[in-house]
DNA sequence: GTAAGGATTGGC
DNA sequence: CCAATCCTTACT
């Protein structure tokens, strides 16, 4: 493990403060094999309280959602369309349910296919990525600009919550720019 | 118990 | 455009 790995006061406050810092982050994963992966994040969005109607905590607290309502710091995956199983980090303080979820690592563009290499399954439901010995957050001296998009995939929470830019992309410096 | 639908992807 | 594929949720 490492001297870099994010504490968890990095995760217990507001979403909205956590994302931008999330950028750029390095997600490590140890795998069954012993074989220890790392990537750099490249996109996330942003779900936050049960207002937000994009937000799976907008239908309440249930066995699905419970545990976007703990203390920062944990995992919250889950199975979408039968096959692709979503990477989310839960952030803020207990009872204030907010996740963000990961779209994109290096090389590895989309939700699902994040969840796909990262060999993901129920199993990582709940995981601390403080106490983790396979999959946790790494920081480093890297800087990353990012660029603010509305969230994919969720037409049906209404035209507030599904054009809200909460979605946060790298963005590449261009040296050459005019 | 039953049915509908989804924070996606890849192929036609 | 549309099927794959199966868990969760919201009903009866």
């Amino acid at each position: 493990m490492s001297d870099n790995r994010l504490p968890k006061s990095f995760f217990i406050r507001d979403v909205l403060q956590v994302a931008p810092e999330l950028i750029g982050k390095i997600l490590a994963r140890r795998f069954n094999d012993g074989r220890i992966k790392k990537y750099r994040i490249k996109e996330i969005e942003i779900y936050r309280g049960e207002e937000d109607l994009g937000c799976h905590a907008s239908k309440g607290r249930t066995g699905r959602t419970e545990v976007m309502y703990h203390e920062g710091g944990k995992i919250y995956v889950y199975l979408i369309y039968g096959m692709y199983w979503l990477l989310n980090f839960v952030t803020g303080p207990k009872n204030d349910p907010q996740a963000i979820l990961i779209r994109g690592i290096e090389d590895f563009n989309g939700p699902g296919k994040v969840g796909r290499e990262l060999q993901l399954d129920k199993s990582f439901y709940g995981e601390s990525l403080i106490t983790s010995n396979r999959i946790w957050l790494e920081t480093d001296e890297y800087i990353s600009l990012y660029e603010e998009l509305p969230r994919i995939g969720i037409d049906y929470a209404g035209k507030h919550w599904s054009t809200i830019r909460w979605r946060l992309k790298e963005k590449q410096l261009n040296l050459n720019s005019s």
